[in-house]
DNA sequence: TTGTAAGCGTTATCAT
DNA sequence: ATGATAACGCTTACAA
């Protein structure tokens, strides 16, 4: 493979000049530009990457975090960056935790090991204070997701409004005995948020709420069919039910109608997302605006690699999309 | 940020030293083992993986390239390949052709350039000739597609078989007006030789097939509704319909459910690959075995890097999975 | 406008 | 078993 030397060997011209004509600097004669890029060409010369890597301390490459890539979700949300990133010369490393700790912590090295410029987390699986060193390393943004104590930027929706959009649609439907069902609250403010949407709702709407109709752990297709089977065996049943995503509506659905219920007309759902499935199986949801995070995701985290300050948190809006399970 | 010259200071010991701990080398005396292993705990070093790649010529990084990550088909493709590359040490770099031959070709300078160990394609935009220069730069494996004069490893399903088994079935069930949807045709020998399946079942079965009943181009949820919209304008209407995809199956079935079509009476629907949205629909479908091919194709990848002679190609099986549209 | 030379952090070679 | 030294290929003061 051929290196600069060979290059300016050929050329019968320095390194340094032509490692000027590879980084655009201004001062260089026309004619030993051309010569040089001649000598570039005829000996198939490029960079070596690494090389430049350890001179200049960039790597042009981005780590995102997700949990599973199949998630439709997430597979959005990485689809737009990717193709961001592209735009401005960046590459994206995929690390999925898989709701891990461990895995989040292997893959956060990267930062420090130099293998990235910056980490998105659109998860985060550990507590604030086991990431929050790694920003010594390089910046990290989260997306999606959000934590009152990382003061990072941070790019996602207001889930309480969320919450309360969805469950205010059911309300406006005339359903009064409204379950809610979402994933792990362990970790996750986003969760909590919206279940506290959900709560103002009820409130407003001086509607109670049966303890059985609370639903946690709830992320997969057959999570969903699994809350169905729960809601069945209840003796007091709700006549509607606020779910966290599309997935666990789905399979809610798929459920009940194996089950020969009618939807809306005995138990109304409404999912979250609306991801092509949702369109698909007629799905009422609450609509986030993934390509808009994203793109703002990625742009704030290009500025801060390159050193601009960035805003701490930008907040998007969401959409009420009803079709036929409500 | 430590070096391994300062772990090497603080411990009174030799970088070479150092270095050898790093790499688990034998021969270093336990107790100086000791001693630099503190240091290095007491730095909070970290090795510099730029300089590693730089001095070793080996990134540890593999490109995964997909046409669009959001495509359930590829993005459980990148799912299990990033978790197989994991357990290896390896990470992945996502590259999004969006079915754009200048796209593929800018990420194959990535193996020119020494940004990753090598380069796995799960779709082809270019023709093989202008692939074929990089395998000098290093390993380039295929999965799902395949080309004649591609030979590198190659991990697919014989897709003569696929195209067979899916239209077999349609047959068995007793339709005898069949029609063909598939993606482009243009470059990819795979949808080729489905439909060649396709055919020979036919000619078996000794039933015509009217070239209105060939559909193609035909890719996503919205592709498969203007599909039916193409057959429900025809004369000469077929009774049952093949797809190679369930995207487009599901928006075909919707597209006909919301006409008031019954499936599959009034048309029989069979998809590929058994998406999860397969099974919410109650699509037949063939199944490819995904985690299997992303494995086996992980694993030449790593056999590859690591010098040892692959085998040429891997042939996997399909399984006929039957549900309500057919 | 161009070239010389130092250095980025690591590892491989060769002594000892 | 350990260490000195020379690369790996590139960029950037600094000097000219």
């Amino acid at each position: 493979m051929a290196t600069i030397h060979d290059v300016a060997k050929l050329a019968g011209i320095s390194r340094t000049t032509v490692s000027r004509v590879l980084n655009c600097h201004p001062y260089v004669a026309e004619e030993k530009k051309r010569k040089i890029l001649k000598a570039m060409k005829q000996l198939n010369y490029v960079p070596n990457s690494s090389a430049q890597r350890l001179r200049k301390v960039k790597t042009d490459t981005i780590a995102v975090f997700v949990p599973r890539i199949t998630n439709p979700f997430f597979s959005h949300l990485v689809e737009v960056m990717e193709k961001e990133a592209a735009k401005y010369g960046y590459k994206l490393i995929l690390c999925q935790t898989h709701y891990n700790k461990e895995q989040e912590g292997k893959f956060l090295d990267l930062l420090k090991t130099k293998q990235v410029d910056g980490v998105i987390l659109t998860s985060i699986e550990n507590e604030w204070k086991h990431i929050k060193p790694y920003v010594n390393d390089g910046p990290i943004v989260i997306c999606n997701e959000y934590d009152d104590e990382a003061h990072v930027p941070s790019i996602f929706l207001n889930q309480v409004e969320g919450g309360y959009l969805g469950t205010k649609h059911l309300i406006d439907c005339g359903y009064k005995r409204i379950a809610y069902c979402a994933g792990s609250e362990r970790r996750s403010r986003l969760t909590r948020d919206r279940r506290k949407g959900f709560k103002t709702a009820m409130r407003e709407a001086e509607l109670a709420v049966d303890k059985d109709w609370y639903l946690f752990n709830a992320i997969s297709i057959e999570d969903g069919k699994n809350v169905f089977q729960r809601i069945k065996s209840l003796k007091n049943r709700p006549d509607a039910i606020f779910t966290g995503s599309d997935e666990v509506a789905a399979g809610l659905l798929k459920a009940a109608k194996d089950s020969g219920w009618r939807v809306p007309e005995d138990l109304a759902i409404i999912g979250f997302d609306n991801q092509p499935l949702a369109e698909l199986l007629g799905l009422s949801t609450v609509k986030q605006p993934i390509e808009d995070m994203a793109r703002h995701t990625m742009q704030e985290m290009i500025c801060a690699i390159n050193g601009k300050v960035p805003k701490e948190s930008t907040n998007l809006s969401f959409q009420l999309i009803q079709r036929s399970t409500t």
